[in-house]
DNA sequence: CTGTTATGCGTAGACCATACGCAGAACTAG
DNA sequence: CTAGTTCTGCGTATGGTCTACGCATAACAG
């Protein structure tokens, strides 16, 4: 009933297509004046500079001088330019592991680029993620996640699984600080004081009797010391990845 | 030179302090004609039945039968209204871990409850946190966590960084799951249809020169076999738990 | 030169959050 | 009982958002 629109599979948003260069351009009509690459860049633009938020269709044909429906005519909602943002603002994957390195170091070293990439762009966090990746950059990124579980004797949906297991921890955890800093930069006060500031919140509301647990974190002065939160960072990626070891160890027998 | 507004602490937002209870109804005035909770609960129904998409001021006051405007005598902003659902939305706490059962059997059951909870309102994923938690529920859900922990030999920020280990996690499982859900009631598919859909535009797009790791775990048909979402839950769980039991003998030495 | 097709983009509609100000209700002081 | 004060409900209005639609025009094919 259903006449097919593609010869094999389901519908890619054209943007995408274009991303993977699928798309020549029909020989008839105008030249274009813009290009995706071009709008995506002046949005990525936007959002290093003032912030998500900011990324309105509006304000990124001011960016690029062109009147606002222009832009459609390249992308086809503001959700498809978001999942192109999402894919340059990633960049390139930090490429497969060095040989010598075991998987466990090239998976730190994989957590590590993602973890950098998020500190610089925490924009990034807070575009709502609208299914699995599908651009090229990103699966890039899976790729050589993949790479680094290649000698394991992992099965291959665990390698995916611990991929996965990584990724989110990674942007967990840049959420969590970049959160802190966004509250520093709103109220004006050093990062190390928001922390404070809130564990006293918390003190105050608190009642001991109900809460003794709580009461006995907030007595111990977890949340005034400000911690390097890089420290925190390999902390948890240490637990995940002692994890995986005892998991392939396992495996091995 | 700033005169303090409050006399200990930080400002909080009026409606926090309204759930905290510390809040009495002035005596002069006319009788409020709503409260805040019938307001939050309103959201919520809102959210539950038409998505957190369809929460907008109008139609929460139109699910109460009030004007736009006069919930903000009640709230201070959206933002302080999406911060109240989320405590609602969470509902109470598990309580706290059986006597019997140790800190793995009472955080698996913890990480259980969120993994429910998110799973029965995944609105609750896509509201955009702003910051550590304050409102009651919340710092429930903290305390009950911190006391599976109780008798082991972390220190309090180790409890409090497992803690946020395994919410992340949850959270992070959700969310893939839940997109996969949204995914085919958009497109109208079964859920394991979405994936295997999926696999086969990776499959479409992908070099196998360029991406063989990939490209084998596609050939593997990892994203073929609809599995049971909960088995990919407690995979990664229990991965995350081995971490954690590592770290505790070690420091039991 | 004509027909076809794609582009640039102006207009307009349907939402959204929320600042502001006014009418009136409920209480207190006299 | 009255006047003053304070708080509520909410109408109006502003400025922002995305995007559907349609028209003029540019570039090519025949």
């Amino acid at each position: 009933m259903a006449a097919k629109t593609d010869d094999s599979g389901p519908v890619l948003p054209p943007a995408i297509e274009s991303a993977w260069g699928l798309r020549e351009r029909p020989p008839k009509g105008p030249r274009p004046g813009m290009s995706v690459p071009a709008i995506v860049d002046a949005a990525v633009r936007v959002a290093d500079a003032d912030g998500l938020a900011a990324v309105s269709m509006s304000r990124v044909a001011k960016e690029l001088g062109a009147a606002t429906m222009a832009l459609y005519r390249y992308v086809g909602s503001k959700d498809e330019l978001l999942m192109l943002m999402v894919d340059t603002g990633y960049g390139p994957s930090p490429g497969p592991p060095n040989p010598q390195d075991d998987w466990r170091a090239g998976l730190t070293r994989w957590a590590w680029a993602e973890h950098d990439v998020l500190r610089q762009r925490s924009w990034l966090l807070h575009v709502p993620i609208s299914g699995p990746p599908i651009t090229p950059q990103q699966l890039g990124w899976m790729e050589d996640g993949l790479r680094c579980l290649d000698g394991t004797t992992l099965g291959e949906a665990e390698k995916m699984s611990v991929l996965l297991l990584i990724t989110g921890y990674v942007r967990n955890e840049a959420t969590l600080t970049s959160q802190v800093a966004e509250g520093s930069r709103a109220s004006g006060a050093e990062p190390g004081e928001v922390m404070s500031a809130y564990g006293q919140t918390v003190a105050r509301l608190i009642d001991p009797v109900r809460f003794p647990a709580l009461h006995r974190v907030l007595t111990a002065g977890v949340l005034n010391q400000d911690d390097d939160p890089d420290d925190e960072f390999v902390f948890g990626l240490d637990r995940i990845l002692d994890g995986v070891e005892a998991l392939i160890r396992r495996r091995a027998g």
